[in-house]
DNA sequence: CCTCCACAGGAACTGATGGCGT
DNA sequence: ACGCCATCAGTTCCTGTGGAGG
């Protein structure tokens, strides 16, 4: 075995270094066990109202508020597979269903997920080719045929709103209803919603009935975020590996602005990957630093590789002609376009992506008014073109014009 | 004070895809 | 075999607009 092989000594190394994390799971947000959440009140309130189950009667439909990262999800994932657990030999079952909107991109695809379930198969319920009012009216059955009390957790229900509103269908209204529908087993809707102001966005019918109770978690301060990650790092690390400004600086980060201890949490992780991968045995200031330089840069990349090609030539042709109008990165782009042989999009199209662009946070727009030369938008990139060259090079098709 | 630029961005539509029910 | 339904990327057509320059 020769001594100097680079993988052998990358091996021979991870095999004698000490490792400082000795339960990784925990270090994942929504790690369920025991989790500490520093949530006693709220998982009394929600105990409370989804009690009526145990006595067979079907509780009010709910609905939970929070930003990112205040535990909503895993408190009521918490709550009702304890709930569960009890009435599991029952011969009430209840049926727990959990479906987050933004996993799926479509109003149908929502529901097909819900129904797969409820054990629906491909069989009974395709995964397209049928009206919506049809997929719904195939999971009340099954509801109604095995006498199931369902119950839907949708999370980001707000999204699910968007989608609905676009489409002008009414189906948080007929989920709401579902009930006068069915005669035996039950549905109880549980949404979760990450802005506060949704609800005012809703037909009022809609409201009354899905609003019944309310529960509403407050951000996390940098205190309480402490707490949480002292109590993670208790659990996940070996003792004494993270030193205590690294673990100031973690809270404040992530707590400083929304509250988030999902960040909080990631953040602390990566640090810790990066400590071991030094061969440090301790996690310092500069590895939370690095850590939340690593996290930016994934994104960045991640969003950069995901998209489709057109939105990659468009990029590309921000890059090119950094700060300039909508005009001229059109113009641009359609050099791009023909250098690469595709046919080019129409200015509407283009307009519109950049728009979604800009969503993401790659590229910043603003407008500007300049009198009888029109009114355009100017586009920035917000991150290095580098990133962007590196993150495209791979892509056959991109690599003569980067 | 009016005009007119260079687009922004809404609405409605198209055509392809995919798969249903009858 | 045919009509229908939903979705998506893209197009066509459109109305709206702040202010420099006349």
């Amino acid at each position: 075995m020769s001594v100097s092989d680079p993988i052998d000594r990358m091996l021979d190394a991870a095999e004698s270094g000490k490792s400082i994390i000795k339960n990784r799971n925990i270090l994942h947000f929504t790690y369920i066990p025991n989790i500490i959440l520093h949530r006693d009140s709220e998982q009394e309130q929600v105990t409370q109202s989804l009690l009526p189950i145990l006595k067979q009667s079907r509780p009010s439909n709910l609905l939970v508020y929070g930003k990112p990262g205040t535990g909503k999800t895993l408190v009521v994932k918490k709550v009702l597979s304890k709930i569960q657990e009890r009435v599991e030999k029952s011969n009430f079952p209840i049926k727990l269903i959990y479906s987050n909107s933004k996993d799926e991109t479509t109003l149908y695809g929502l529901l097909v997920s819900l129904g797969r379930q409820l054990n629906l198969t491909e069989k009974e319920l395709p995964s397209t080719g049928l009206a919506t009012s049809e997929v719904f009216k195939r999971l009340l059955n099954k509801i109604d045929e095995e006498k199931l009390n369902a119950i839907f957790v949708i999370d980001e229900i707000d999204y699910l709103a968007q989608l609905v509103a676009k489409t002008g269908k009414d189906i948080l209204y007929q989920f709401t209803r579902a009930n006068e529908r069915l005669k035996q087993g039950s549905l109880t809707l549980v949404g979760i919603s990450n802005d506060l102001t949704f609800k005012e966005k809703l037909d009022p019918r809609v409201i009354s009935s899905l609003g019944e109770e309310e529960i509403v978690f407050t951000n996390y301060n940098v205190e309480q975020i402490k707490k949480i990650l002292e109590e993670r790092i208790h659990d996940s690390f070996i003792e004494n590996s993270v030193e205590e400004p690294a673990l100031n600086l973690c809270a404040a980060l992530a707590g400083g602005e929304h509250g988030d201890a999902r960040r909080a949490i990631d953040l602390i992780r990566v640090a810790g990957e990066i400590a071991e991968r030094q061969q440090s045995d301790r996690v310092t200031i500069e590895h939370i630093r690095e850590a939340t330089q690593k996290i930016e840069e994934n994104k960045e990349e991640t969003s950069l590789k995901s998209y489709p090609l057109h939105e990659k030539l468009v990029i590309i042709a921000i890059m090119k002609a950094n700060g300039s109008s909508t005009g001229e990165i059109y113009s641009s782009y359609k050099n791009l376009c023909k250098v690469v042989g595709r046919d080019e999009l129409t200015q509407r199209r283009v307009t519109q992506m950049l728009s979604e662009i800009e969503m993401s946070g790659i590229i910043s727009g603003r407008i500007i008014h300049q009198g009888i030369h029109g009114r355009t938008k100017k586009y920035k990139l917000t991150i290095s073109s580098e990133m962007i060259k590196k993150s495209f090079k791979d892509e056959l098709t991109l690599q003569d014009i980067i």
